[in-house]
DNA sequence: GTCTATATCTCGATAGAC
DNA sequence: GTCTATCGAGATATAGAC
């Protein structure tokens, strides 16, 4: 099937972007770590853009399916908010679209930063809706849904720097604690 | 003098860093814009490598001078926090040192990484001695200092993705509403 | 110490056989 | 649809005159 041989380059591609980000990440690489052809990478994709894209917003697609399964569902707004916070998550490897956001492929193409500027806007507002639930009015619940986004951002980034997952669960931790006593 | 060429050099290099990262900015780009003739680079720098090293440690000194004079001082621990969070920064431009982690030039050099990783470890500390000022125990004041250069950090990530700098101001308002009621 | 010229490599993309 | 061969551009680095 046509689409098989798509699929696989979007995966391998997706695989390099996690690991190096869409400027970094040459298309020998994604042909390589996918086993296709060379030829083939350009029969599909018109250029490195249009796969980056394609990548991309699968990745985002993922991401966001993922928060949702955390956020929405019948537990109450404390404990869903707790488990999207606390999910396991690869920390050292860092966040697949938070560190788009300096990559400068990805920031110098309107489609490519739309799609990132889109999940970060859907998710913030995902996250501020169930603060919302607790009776928040709408800008403490915008500003802390922002903060609990910004712990995880921010957790992806110290873990990654001090090579150690712990520093994500301790930037967890000290939210949630703040959060908690109330 | 010698040095002057060399510290012309280095500022375009922490520009262009600020800008791209390390791996993105081309050893052309910097002798653009700095003014310098081609030659001169190689003269002052083996490769492009210890360019890096010397601009990407010149920043870090400054971050941690610039966080030291926020977080030191007469004021009480509450402020000089507060100071420290709620500091003017150019939030859509991203943290020039958090955007390293995501940067595969400095990732794959070990004096870099190291850079990167000893400017957290001492900013955290410094955090952490407000909190524990503040009569935290060492595991409590980790954690939330953790959580607090968490919220810069992830507060870039969220004012790059949005080109918005209210995201970052929106992230510290949730955190320090949540430190402030207690 | 600084200049121009250039070597060598890899990148993104294309050509054309099969 | 996939292959091999290759192009033109730009990256890092060096040579050698001044």
């Amino acid at each position: 099937m046509s689409s098989d041989t798509r699929d696989t380059l979007i995966g391998a591609a997706q695989e390099l972007y996690a690991e190096s980000g869409v400027a970094a990440t040459t298309p020998r690489q994604v042909l390589q770590r996918s086993g296709v052809g060379q030829g083939s990478l350009y029969h599909h994709f018109p250029s490195k853009r249009e796969l980056a894209i394609a990548a991309v917003e699968r990745t985002v697609s993922t991401a966001l399916a993922a928060a949702e399964a955390d956020l929405h569902g019948e537990a109450d707004p404390r404990s869903r908010l707790a488990a999207y916070l606390q999910r396991p998550r690869d920390a050292i490897r860092g966040c697949r679209i938070g560190r788009l956001t300096s990559d400068p492929f990805v920031m110098a193409d309107a489609t490519l930063r739309d799609d990132v500027a889109g999940y970060f806007r859907r998710l913030l507002d995902e996250v501020g809706a169930v603060f919302r639930e607790q009776g928040l009015s709408d800008g403490d619940a915008r500003d802390r849904a922002t903060a609990a986004v910004a712990i995880i951002q921010g957790g992806y980034v110290l873990s990654r720097a001090a090579q150690d997952p712990d520093a994500m669960r301790s930037a967890v931790r000290g939210f949630l604690g703040l959060l908690g006593e109330r």
